[in-house]
DNA sequence: TCTGGGGTCCTAGGACCC
DNA sequence: TCTGGGGTCCTAGGACCC
């Protein structure tokens, strides 16, 4: 039986922080500016870049005094992640309209399922409308990719930028996927890419060669080949789960220190103020945690997580806190630190909680155990009868 | 040259149990 | 006394993405 084909969209907007800055400033419009930067001057990194900040080589990551170099004229804006919550859930709210099968890929990434909508209606007409009302309803440019699975659509949104639209058909695969270059594969990133290089792997086409098939496999598992063999020939995930990323499995606040600090006690104080804001956070999205980490990171920049699993899920403040201090008391070795920061991970929704735990009781049951239960049980039904 | 902050997923090794 | 193999859980680290 034939398998019905999907019709997936990915609208992604475009340098959506910049494009938030400009509905704030609208003076920033086409000015080579980013956002980002560090209110300690001469550091930080570029979190975005506007277009015509790209043209000039300036992007994401890249440290504010070398773009600084690239346009001294440079304007930087501070980062307003207020902002960025409130334009993401005006995004979500207009796509809404037409789909309830959404999954948010990240603040400013969605993927929709249209396939009941294209029935009745042409892909792109759709397209084109989101695109417009994004755009005039909101100022918030977009491109938008319509493929038969999740990651298809991902690499046509990315296709052209800003305000494209591109299709990606299955047959479309070997003429507009295979040419680009390995490091545009979502998943490739700046290790991978140059082993492939050497390997002579330089584009999607190439990495599904059979001939580079025993190279690739000395530099990543089976199972990851296999899965990035299956996202570019069509074969991977078409169904949108709405809860996949509903629910955060991990929260975690980290800050990079003014100087690098040695004193136990000072640095201390900054964790407990990251441990405040992480369970602040824990609280007010009804959240529980089973484990407790830190992260130190020195100045090679080279990071230790150290962590506790609990027996059960807390959310209790002083419980919490405690782990956090035991953890630092224990590793912190007196080396100066440039970064400090807390997680909490195991995080489940604080109402989940009732069920799992006790599913997670019977199950830890020793079976002498459930057997005493069940006969003290049988034991009190002859009692009553 | 100097690298922010928030996440997800994968891998690998050790402990422990059966 | 030494031994196998499989499964799960925990910890740590790393790659990657936005």
């Amino acid at each position: 039986m034939k398998k019905d084909i999907k019709i997936i969209f990915h609208i992604d907007l475009n340098a959506f922080f910049c494009s938030c800055a400009i509905i704030k400033e609208p003076y920033l419009k086409d000015k080579v500016f980013v956002v980002g930067g560090s209110s300690v001057a001469k550091r930080g990194v570029v979190t975005a870049a506007s277009y015509p900040a790209r043209r000039l080589g300036i992007h994401s990551a890249m440290n504010i005094n070398d773009a600084l170099r690239l346009y001294p004229k440079l304007i930087t804006v501070p980062s307003d992640f207020a902002a960025y919550g409130k334009y993401s859930r005006l995004f979500f709210q207009h796509l809404k309209r037409y789909t309830k099968t959404i999954l948010e890929g990240s603040i400013d990434e969605a993927y929709l399922d249209m396939t009941e909508w294209s029935k009745t209606r042409h892909p792109l007409a759709i397209a084109k409308e989101i695109q417009e009302g994004l755009l005039n309803e909101h100022q918030l440019p977009c491109s938008i990719g319509i493929a038969p699975t999740l990651f298809l659509a991902k690499m046509a949104s990315d296709m052209q930028k800003p305000l494209g639209i591109t299709v990606l058909r299955k047959k479309d695969i070997v003429e507009k996927l295979f040419p680009l270059s390995i490091k545009d594969m979502y998943g490739i990133g700046k290790k991978t890419y140059p082993k492939l290089i050497d390997m002579g792997v330089m584009t999607i086409g190439d990495f599904t060669k059979q001939e580079h098939r025993d190279n690739i496999l000395g530099i990543m598992s089976e199972t990851s080949y296999q899965s990035y063999l299956d996202h570019i020939l069509g074969r991977s995930s078409d169904v949108i789960d709405p809860k996949r990323y509903a629910i955060p499995k991990s929260i975690s606040n980290e800050t990079t220190l003014n100087y690098p600090m040695d004193e136990p006690e000072a640095i201390f104080d900054v964790i407990k103020d990251q441990f405040e804001q992480t369970h602040e956070r824990l609280i007010n999205e009804e959240l529980v945690t089973r484990t407790v980490g830190i992260r130190l990171r020195n100045t090679r920049f080279e990071s230790i997580n150290r962590s506790v699993t609990m027996n059960e899920h807390s959310d209790d403040h002083d419980v919490l806190l405690d782990h956090v201090e035991s953890l630092f008391e224990a590793n912190y070795q007196g080396e100066p630190v440039r970064l400090v920061g807390v997680f909490f991970s195991q995080v489940l929704q604080k109402k989940d909680l009732k069920e799992d735990y006790n599913l997670f009781n019977w199950q830890a049951w020793s079976k002498r155990e459930q057997a005493m239960y069940q006969q003290s049980k049988d034991n009190g039904k002859k009692r009553t009868s």
